[in-house]
RNA sequence: GCUCCGGUAGUAUAGUCCGGUCAAGUAUAGUGGCCUCUCGAGUCACGGACCCGGGUUCAAAUCCCGGCCGGAGCACCA
């Protein structure tokens, strides 16, 4: 009998006594019924009974008061009250992994545009597992449209770059208009064997049959007469647009879409010229064909790709079928969008034409480009996209998110300075004596040195004149003191639109928390050195930071102290930075 | 319209395949405290979600049915 098992109503006690002690010492049967389940599944069979002693001992438990119940749990059960910290997030493992010697991944832009933040899973996710899996990560333009979406030659070396920038090592690199006489071959082939057609018709007839499943009048033609169509489209008899090769499919496939979907056409390269092989090619492969023989012949065993794909891998996986291939294992994720960016390469491209934007590297856009202007690190892009991991729903990810992952990464290691925005001046008088002040570069990393400044007062007065900006110039109230952060604190006399008077208090910090006082930053006038922010939204903040910035280089992050993240773009007369985040 | 995906806090994600240890974990954002010569970082606490309805079951985020909502594809683009 269950009810004289002394060890299971023991197991039972302390389950309810945890219970209660997590819910204001009232236990609930339910959870403990699965508790004790989820630990001995030999009582599954006998849960009725179960569930009586669980009552019993829960009324038990229950009548007991809250502090009672407590004491016990932390007496017996003290681990109940640590918490665990959570480790880092993996990755989900790859299906099928051990059908292969080796993973190999590739990722295959057009290079009609630069890469962006669009592109990061399919970059990052092909990369990632590669590593993980030790195998092989490759890169494969796929550039067979000389006409619609017409690549550029920067574009290859820029993609390079990016690659490189993210830390994504290509082990092998293709360029698919190198390898048109191989597509040629595979047309053949199919062509040979009948499971492919040249199609003269006009896609509107096309369309028109296929979506009742009737054949087009080309289909069943012999294959030695579509090798012979196929000869003239090779040789420029035909016309751009008069004729197509098409891969045969299933006419009663559910999905129109897939039906004898087109795989090769033929494309005027006298009038459009592809910008690596000019006009040598007349007849350019399609997407599905292009991709589908390539991710075959060049061992790749797992495609990360975006779920638009989800129909054209229906429709490869007939090409492969009828090649006596097997498909490679496909994983598809969602897009990734980021609130208020331009995601869109056509209208990035068009964007610069119209000159909305400054360039790739525009801070408004979300490409890596721009990106890595702004100092945000490739570290934290990649944190960002294995969290976010190879799930088919869409995610709209906020600015937000992304300076969080940077944030981390940036705050250990960056120099801190003072940048004062809108300068105004403040005129300190009766300070009694020359300070020499050393401020920190970094609160933690004493290694990172100071920059130090001195504060002499003059004349009669005993005045001292420092930048503040505008902003803490408006929070100032008469009679308030204000500490001037690592320097002494002040008490307001007057402002006005030019600037603020004060008068010296004290130095020490203490009085200065005692008396709650705004910590602000300043620079002695005398010892500024100009400097231009560009924002975000790409407007411009003038200002001055301190003179020790003069030896930063280009490409370096620092902090500017109450103000936000920034990367040093050029250092001339003046400081030229970009705003990354808070 | 046709075909196919998906829906867990503001955002993102874990759990869903194989129902129980999930009165739902984590990160970020929010609020409050502590700490700290930044409004940053750290730290502690708090609030916040299983799209809806039905069914099966001792037990449903998880399985089944119906609905709603969102997304993708339906090119001689990639």
């Amino acid at each position: 009998m269950l009810k004289d098992n002394d060890e299971l109503r023991s197991l039972i006690r302390k389950n309810a006594l945890i219970n209660a002690v997590q819910h204001d010492g009232k236990a609930q049967a339910g959870p403990i019924v699965g508790k004790i389940l989820g630990e001995k599944a030999e009582f599954r069979t006998q849960v009725k009974e179960l569930s009586i002693l669980i009552n019993e001992v829960l009324s038990e438990v229950n009548s007991l008061p809250f502090g009672v119940q407590k004491q016990i749990v932390e007496e017996n059960w003290p681990e109940v009250f640590r918490k665990e910290k959570a480790e880092e997030k993996q990755l989900p493992a790859l299906p099928n992994v051990d059908k292969y010697k080796q993973v190999v991944t590739r990722f295959s832009p057009n290079p009609d545009c630069v890469l962006h933040l669009g592109s990061a899973r399919a970059i990052l996710l092909s990369h990632e597992y590669a590593q993980l899996y030790k195998g092989k990560f490759i890169l494969r333009f796929e550039d067979t449209d000389p006409k619609v979406k017409r690549p550029s030659l920067t574009f290859y070396e820029r993609i390079r770059e990016d690659l490189k920038w993210l830390g994504c090592k290509v082990d092998e690199e293709y360029i698919q208009s190198d390898r048109l006489p191989i597509y040629y071959d595979y047309a053949e082939r199919l062509l040979t064997s009948g499971n492919a057609y040249a199609c003269t018709c006009i896609p509107e007839t096309f369309r028109k049959k296929t979506i009742h499943g009737v054949p087009c009048p080309c289909r069943n033609l012999t294959p030695s007469e579509h090798l012979e169509r196929w000869q003239r489209m090779l040789d420029g008899t035909y016309q751009e647009g008069t004729a197509v090769v098409r891969i045969k499919t299933d006419l009663s496939h559910p999905n129109p879409a897939v039906r004898d979907w087109p795989a090769l056409r033929i494309i005027d390269t006298e009038k459009y010229p592809h910008p690596r092989v000019g006009s040598k090619y007349l007849v350019w492969p399609l997407y599905n064909l292009a991709a589908g023989l390539d991710d075959h012949l060049l061992g790749i065993t797992h495609i990360i790709r975006g779920k638009e794909h989800l129909t054209n891998g229906v429709r490869q996986e007939f090409m492969y079928r009828h090649l006596g291939w097997e498909y490679p294992q496909a994983i598809h994720y969602g897009r990734l969008k980021i609130t208020g960016a331009f995601l869109s390469k056509s209208k990035i491209i068009q964007g610069i034409k119209e000159k909305h934007f400054t360039g790739f590297d525009d801070p408004r856009l979300a490409t890596f480009a721009a990106l890595r202007k702004r100092g945000i690190t490739p570290q934290a892009i990649k944190k960002m996209i294995i969290d976010v991991g190879p799930k088919t729903a869409d995610v709209t990810l906020s600015w937000e998110n992304l300076y969080a992952y940077n944030r981390k990464i940036l705050d250990p290691q960056c120099s801190r300075y003072f940048f004062v925005a809108d300068p105004v001046q403040l005129k300190v008088k009766a300070v009694p004596k020359t300070f020499k002040v050393n401020l920190p570069m970094h609160p933690q990393q004493v290694e990172k040195g100071t920059r130090h400044h001195t504060i002499t007062p003059e004349g009669e007065e005993q005045v001292t004149v420092l930048w503040i900006t505008k902003k803490d110039m408006a929070t100032m109230k008469v009679n308030k003191v204000v500490r001037l952060m690592e320097l002494f604190n002040v008490k307001i006399e007057n402002t006005d639109t030019k600037g603020a008077e004060a008068v010296f208090m004290s130095d020490s910090y203490e009085d200065a928390r005692r008396a709650k006082a705004h910590l602000i930053h300043w620079i002695p006038v005398g010892a500024e050195f100009p400097c231009e922010v560009v924002m975000p939204d790409s407007s411009l903040i003038q200002g001055f930071t301190e003179n020790a910035c003069k030896t930063l280089k280009a490409d370096d992050t620092i902090q500017f102290e109450r103000f936000g993240f920034v990367r040093v773009e050029s250092v001339s007369e003046n400081l030229r930075v970009y705003f990354g985040h808070k």
